[in-house]
DNA sequence: GAGCACTGC
């Protein structure tokens, strides 16, 4: 079996390839940038020049007029193009170039490497320097200016846009770009676009109303699959292929199921090492665990072979590793060895790497599950899946990017025809109440509005309690003025509820510092296996009796300290000394920049602090977390005070084996029992300050 | 007495 262009999805409803001269189009292209080579001086032109011919070169560039074409005679254009065809960098410019389309031109990406890789790679087609004509938008980071006609932007960022925008009357064209990945984001500016649509274009051409003023474009790219489904979604708008630059992979089963895919992997993985020509390889794992043992395994077995035969670089590859030992991947293999990188589904979308010829798939990945919502609002669990069916070849493709590459599936051919096409839409995975209440806020209905894929009654209903139980809706489900103020900040809405909670409680200086903390990606206390004792010794100056969030909040203002006498690498050293992930505490760092700034708009005053009076914190912090309270009982374990669960108090937490008559925590898991990490003992009056709440909770349940 | 796939404002 072999991956090739025309099987990697459906066939092309109008192929647009060929169908132009391709001198005609260079010359076309050098006639646009007239002033390219003059910005750039001497050494610029043959620069610029070689861009554009790299530009010329690209499987796209023979389409872009026609594609053209049906982007202007539509409101809403879909684009199938595979990887490599450059649609995401090309057809932003060429709209731009062809001079028909008004207003700014916005390129929406799921990451925000993405958004700013792009940006800068397409400025420089541009001859122009980044921020200028070409830019980008992203949390913490925007590099746009005045004259901005191209911005790409992550869509997170087009979603908070609209709540100051609703219309997004700034822009003239939207890319929703990687479609297919069907982001929560992705998916809220899908329904937004559609509705913006009929408000800014009028109803369908032909009958009716005139075309308004500042009309829409939308075009959609998206990957192979599920492309008649946003045409549906768009009234059967037109669908555009694209081919792309794939080379051939041919792609191997086995002919029985693997039981244990780890050492299936090592064995795969010596088999190619011995027999086949150079070229790297690449071991898709589900996670950090799997991918430690079986490092180890490969370098155990690589020190038996022979003292004159090929050596391995290993390189793992996952989130939480250091950026110094992910950007390994990316050194030039050494002389003589064959790099085997080992990595999760971070390689699979996020991180491409060069050079590989040979993919080994295990066919597993983690996912995150969220369980049992209704009750207290669930808990999530971490387990090891199949992939899908567009995972596999995403997978497999990734061994094709530079020459014919190949492909070994530690499954049955049976077994893929079994999985799943793509996995379900985020909408119907994750928790909702975010989402419902930025929607409000544009006065968009999310139980109302016309979504891809419509969210989980459930789970609307979910999201609708949890907003009410905060004061963010009012009993019509009407928007309050503090629900407002709520979605003003870039947090969930239980954290952004903690905040304003601190306003009154004089506190908003600390809770600050432990709400970022809470929201950054990284964990502050990394619990590793190895160092365990000596971490936890360590650490022991930090503690607080009150529980974990006074401890975040302790090494915060100790941190703080720090970066106020020490260099970068003195930090460095504080933290390991201290076994606190330093990651975790520059996020904060960045989060908590970010929420004074949001504080100082909305006239709260930022600096307010309680010093070392714990119960105002603690008070705030329930008062976001009401969900999220537990109440002793005699035998020693906790109960939720807003859901029928009976939980644990994580082994990981500093409170574990203490007795509180009633806590507070950041999220539950579910592992061998259901566990309340990030946990504070508060009063159980701080609780009972909500009597309607908690009551009517019970009763919902 | 225990286990962290991946994103985003």
């Amino acid at each position: 079996m072999e991956v090739s262009d025309e099987e990697n999805g459906p066939s092309p409803n109008k192929p647009l390839n060929g169908t132009n001269g391709h001198d005609r189009k260079r010359q076309k292209m050098r006639k646009s940038f007239p002033n390219g080579a003059a910005v750039n001086g001497v050494n610029g032109v043959s620069k610029a020049q070689h861009l554009q011919e790299q530009r010329a070169q690209l499987p796209i560039a023979q389409g872009l007029e026609a594609l053209v074409r049906e982007i202007a005679a539509h409101d809403v254009t879909i684009i199938l193009g595979e990887t490599g065809s450059g649609k995401t960098t090309q057809i932003p410019q060429y709209l731009l170039e062809c001079g028909a389309f008004p207003g700014v031109i916005a390129v929406t990406q799921p990451r925000r490497v993405a958004a700013t890789s792009l940006a800068a790679r397409v400025s420089q087609e541009q001859g122009r320097p980044l921020g200028t004509l070409v830019g980008y938008a992203v949390r913490f980071d925007e590099r746009t200016g005045a004259e901005t006609r191209v911005k790409y932007l992550t869509d997170g960022m087009l979603v908070r846009e609209m709540m100051s925008d609703p219309m997004l009357e700034r822009y003239g064209v939207i890319v929703v770009d990687e479609a297919h990945e069907r982001t929560l984001r992705t998916d809220l500016v899908l329904a937004s676009l559609k509705k913006i649509l009929r408000a800014r274009n009028g109803e369908e051409s032909g009958k009716g109303k005139a075309r308004a003023h500042n009309p829409l474009k939308v075009v959609v790219m998206s990957a192979t699959l599920d492309a008649e489904k946003f045409s549906k979604f768009f009234d059967n708008a037109p669908v555009l292929y694209v081919k792309g630059r794939q080379h051939p992979v041919s792609i191997y089963h086995t002919s029985t199921s693997q039981v244990d895919y780890v050492d299936a992997a090592l064995r795969t993985f010596f088999q190619i090492h011995v027999d086949q020509p150079p070229g790297d390889v690449l071991i898709f794992l589900p996670g950090q665990e799997d991918i430690e043992s079986l490092e180890s395994s490969i370098k155990s077995y690589a020190n038996q072979l022979p003292s004159n035969s090929v050596g391995v670089t290993l390189c793992p590859l996952y989130a939480s590793l250091p950026n110094a030992q992910q950007s390994r991947v990316f050194t030039p293999t050494p002389e003589g060895t064959r790099k085997c990188i080992l990595a999760t589904n971070i390689a699979e979308t996020s991180i491409t790497i060069p050079g590989v010829k040979y993919v080994i798939d295990t066919g597993k990945q983690k996912e995150k599950r969220h369980l049992a919502r209704m009750t207290g609002s669930g808990f999530d669990t971490l387990l090891t899946t199949d992939i899908t069916k567009s995972s596999a070849m995403q997978r497999a493709g990734r061994a094709g990017r530079e020459g014919p590459g190949f492909c070994f599936r530690l499954y049955t051919e049976e077994a893929f025809d079994a999985m799943a096409l793509s996995s379900e839409p985020e909408v119907r995975r994750s928790s909702l109440t975010s989402a419902l209440l930025q929607l409000r806020c544009i006065g968009h209905d999310l139980e109302t509005l016309d979504f891809m894929d419509n969210p989980d009654a459930e789970a609307v209903g979910a999201a609708l309690r949890t907003l009410w139980i905060l004061d963010a809706l009012d009993e019509t489900k009407r928007l309050t003025k503090l629900g407002r103020s709520i979605a003003a900040f870039p947090l969930e809405p239980q954290l952004a509820a903690i905040l304003l909670a601190s306003v009154e409680h004089h506190c908003t200086a600390d809770v600050i510092s432990i709400l970022s903390l809470m929201s950054a990606s990284a964990p502050l206390f990394p619990d590793s296996s190895a160092q365990r004792d000596a971490a936890s010794e360590a650490r022991t100056k930090f503690r607080h009796p009150s529980g974990d969030h006074w401890t975040m909040l302790n090494v915060f203002r100790a941190y703080d300290e720090v970066c106020g006498s020490e260099s970068k690498g003195g930090r460095r050293d504080w933290c390991k000394r201290n076994f606190v992930n330093e990651r975790a505490l520059r996020e904060a760092g960045d989060i908590r920049t970010q929420l004074r700034i949001v504080c100082d708009r909305a006239n709260i005053n930022k600096e307010i602090s309680c010093g070392q009076d714990e119960s105002p914190v603690l008070k705030s912090l329930v008062r976001g977390l009401l969900q999220h309270t537990a109440l002793l009982q005699p035998d020693g374990t906790y109960k939720q005070a807003m859901g029928p669960s009976i939980i644990k108090i994580h082994p990981g937490s500093f409170l574990t084996e203490k007795r509180s008559p009633a806590i507070v925590y950041n999220e539950l898991v579910y592992t061998t029992h259901i566990y309340a990490r990030g946990v504070s003992a508060v009063s159980k009056s701080f609780i009972s300050d909500f009597p309607k709440r908690v009551t009517s909770g019970r009763a919902g349940s």
